[in-house]
DNA sequence: TCCCAGGGTCCAC
DNA sequence: GTGGACCATGGG
């Protein structure tokens, strides 16, 4: 997801739905605030958090037994212990993962926050102010909404490419929200979601696993490929990173016969894991460790240090 | 100046 | 079916 930012003092800030939210971990649970076009609301949105965070569906304790029987898959949980998949919005999520195409995480984050500025509703909370993320309606209400969206230098034909996703999704010829129930099974989604204009089986699995319910899709990007041919020797690499369509077969077989029906989350630790591996690396605390910091620092007085000062 | 980023499309073989 | 060029932008 795009859309968190650190706040500091433990609490992070996104947009969910109608609401900017602010949330963070307690002893044994979370704490949150809502706030909404006027600023704080007084609102329960505890069945809101428990889809997005699918603490509904997912028992995580038992997706733990299932994916500990793969070593690696083991150690990633021991070290990473309660990282989850989120529920995401489907539209968000898609037009998102269209952003990311041969993109890096920080300008990711810059182009999502920027549609949200330019086409979404102003949000509020104790100063803090964000904007939600526009329906995909809003994009192709009129002409300049589409210039606008030209406009803003998203590279690589990304612009187009929302557009025609919106216009698909505004005809009902696109049923993002229907593809998240039943009669869709993981093969019929991804054939979908990969009619649409830049999007290959990379994004279509993101979208799948993140927000319409998937979660045996394996999504294969730089990082998991990494992952996967150092860490698995019977695992069977595709030549390049982005894998043919037959690879993307030989993958998704693998991954199921591998992990089961929860291989999205064995993804997930690996894609962390791996990730994580490389940051590590860069921080023997010079000057060129800065920026490469990718995640929650360990214990220790310079590691908090760090982490007050960076995150 | 060069390289890389949570890839995808197009087109010649 | 596959391998390559090309895509556009920002940061290191």
């Amino acid at each position: 997801a795009f859309r968190w930012r650190p706040l500091g003092d433990g609490w992070f800030s996104g947009v969910l739905g109608e609401y900017l939210v602010h949330i963070r971990r307690t002893e044994g649970g979370v704490e949150y605030r809502a706030g909404g076009a006027d600023g704080a609301v007084d609102a329960d949105l505890s069945e809101l958090l428990c889809r997005y965070f699918r603490l509904d569906t997912d028992n995580i304790s038992a997706i733990y037994d299932e994916l500990c029987g793969d070593r690696q898959v083991a150690t990633m949980i021991w070290r990473y212990r309660g990282l989850r998949l989120l529920r995401q919005e489907p539209w968000e999520c898609l037009v998102s993962y269209i952003c990311s195409a041969n993109n890096n995480i920080p300008n990711i984050n810059a182009i999502v926050e920027k549609i949200a500025e330019t086409f979404g509703q102003e949000v509020q909370l104790n100063g803090d102010r964000r904007h939600t993320f526009p329906p995909a309606e809003r994009l192709v209400a009129d002409g300049a909404a589409e210039e606008n969206l030209a406009a803003m230098n998203l590279g690589l034909q990304r612009a187009p490419n929302i557009i025609a996703a919106a216009r698909r999704v505004v005809s009902g010829e696109l049923g993002l929200d229907e593809m998240a129930g039943r009669g869709y099974d993981y093969d019929r989604v991804i054939e979908e979601l990969k009619q649409i204009h830049g999007v290959g089986y990379k994004v279509a699995d993101c979208v799948a696993l993140f927000a319409l319910n998937e979660t045996r899709a394996f999504p294969y990007d730089l990082w998991v490929h990494r992952a996967m041919t150092q860490w698995y020797d019977d695992f069977p690499a595709p030549k390049r990173p982005a894998p043919t369509e037959r690879e993307h077969r030989a993958i998704a077989d693998w991954a199921a016969q591998q992990f089961g029906h929860f291989a999205g989350y064995a993804n997930q630790y690996l894609f962390h894991g791996r990730r994580q591996e490389e940051a590590e690396a860069q921080l023997p605390f010079g000057d060129k460790w800065r920026g490469k910091f990718l995640a929650v620092p360990k214990e220790g007085p310079r590691w908090a240090a760090l982490a007050e000062k960076y995150l």
